[in-house]
DNA sequence: CAACAAACCAAACACTTGCTTGGTAGGCTA
DNA sequence: TAGCCTACCAAGCAAGTGTTTGGTTTGTTG
C-alpha cells in the first residue's frame, strides 16, 4: 500500500518538481497535470509513483521537517551560551530556508489549511515542538541576564519565528545578500535595534 | 456591467462572508457554493450581485488598499519628526489589522498568485508604492541621524513589512494584547533590541 | 391595485479536478 | 530467450467547479 521512500531517484526528481509547483502556485492551485506537464508525462502516469496528491505534499513536507527539527535539537541539547544558541538558531532557519526554499515556503504557506485534516495532525504537534525550542531559548537568555527582562516572550517568539521564516517570500539564493549575510542583518537588529 | 459599490447592505453583508472564508480557507479553497451556503442563499443567486468569484476578491482587496493607503500617504507628508513617523507608519499597519483582519489575510495569502492575471496587476503597483513609503520613511530617519547609518535599508523595510503583516496570522481582536500594545512592543524591539 | 425592482430559487451546462484501469515499451536478470 | 519489473501511456469516470438561464417571491411606490 503505503510506497516507502527509496533511493528512486524518478521519485525524487517528481518530487521536487509539485514542490517547485506547490511552493509558487500553492497546493489546491496545482493540479497532477500540471505536476505532470512539468515532468514530461501523463498525469495518471504519477500514481504509479504515489498514492494521491496529498501523499506528496505528505511527504515533501514531513521529511524536511525532521531534518529541520533534528538540527534545533542539537542546538538546544549544546552547552554554548544562550546567546550563542539563540544565534544559531537563527542561522539554521536560514540555512533552511537557503536550501530549501520550497518546502519552507509550502509550509508557511499551507500548514494552516492542511493541519485541518487528521493526515496532517503532526503539522501542529511540530508547530507546538517549535515554540517550546524559541521559548526555551528566549527564557535562558532572559534567566542568564543576556536578554532584557521587560520582554513578553510569546511576542518575541512570534516575532521571530515569522521574520525569519516570512523571508522565504523574498530571498532567492544566488542574490546580492547571501542568507548568512541575511542571518548577520537580522541578528543585529534583533539584539540591537535600529535607533543609533 | 460592473456593478456599481453601493450601499447596498446586501452587498456588502455577502462580501464580509465571503473575505472570512477566502481569509480562512484560500481564494481557490473557497468555493461560490461555500459562500452562499455560509449566507443561507443558493450559489447561482450570488451572480445578481457579483459579475464573478474573482470581482469579489477584487472588491475586497481595492477597496481596503485604497483605505490603508490613504492613511500612508497622510504620514509621509506630515511634518512628524522622522521617529514619530516610523512609528505612526507601524502603528497604523497593526491598526489595519484590527480592524482589516480578513482584508490583510486575503492581500498576505493570495497577492503573490493574483498578482499574475492582469486584473490584479493593481496589486504589484500597491507593493511598490507601499516600498517607496517604507523607503523614504527609513531614508529620512538615517539622514536626520535617528537611526544607524550601518543598516540596509531594503532589508530592513522587509523585515518591518514581513513582521507587521504576518502578525495576522495569530493576531485576534478582543485578546489579552490589543494592537496598540503589540505595537508597543513592537516598536520597542525594532528600535532598541531584545539584548539588556 | 398595477407596475416594478431587488433578492432569490431551481435546474442545468461545460469544464476541470483527482484518480482508476488495462495495457505497453524497454531494460535487466536467471 | 523467457520472465519480470519499472516507468509510462491512453482513455475514461465520477465528483466538483464557476457560471448561466428563466422563473418566483416579496416589498415598495405611483
Amino acid at each position: 500500500m503505503t510506497s516507502q521512500a527509496q533511493t528512486s531517484t524518478r521519485r525524487e526528481e517528481l518530487l521536487a518538481i509539485a514542490a517547485e509547483l506547490f511552493a509558487t502556485k500553492g497546493f489546491k492551485n496545482t493540479t497532477v497535470r500540471d505536476i505532470a506537464d512539468a515532468a514530461g508525462i501523463l498525469s495518471g502516469s504519477l500514481y504509479h509513483h504515489f498514492d494521491s496528491k496529498e501523499s506528496m505534499v505528505d511527504e515533501i513536507l514531513s521529511s524536511f521537517q525532521e531534518e529541520l527539527f533534528g538540527k534545533y535539537a542539537e542546538i538546544v541539547a549544546g552547552d554554548a551560551d544562550p546567546r550563542a544558541k539563540l544565534d544559531a538558531a537563527v542561522r539554521v532557519s536560514f540555512e533552511a530556508i537557503d536550501q530549501h526554499r520550497n518546502e519552507v515556503a509550502i509550509f508557511q504557506n499551507e500548514a494552516d489549511y492542511l493541519g485541518t485534516f487528521d493526515r496532517f495532525a503532526y503539522l501542529a504537534d511540530r508547530n507546538k515542538q517549535s515554540r517550546d525550542v524559541w521559548h526555551a531559548l528566549l527564557n535562558e537568555g532572559v534567566s542568564s541576564g543576556a536578554l532584557r527582562q521587560d520582554l513578553d516572550i510569546e511576542l518575541v517568539y512570534r516575532f521571530i519565528r515569522d521574520t525569519v521564516w516570512v523571508a522565504v517570500r523574498w530571498y532567492r539564493p544566488g542574490a546580492k545578500l547571501s542568507h548568512t549575510d541575511i542571518a548577520n542583518q537580522y541578528l543585529t537588529i534583533l539584539l540591537d535595534g535600529i535607533t543609533s
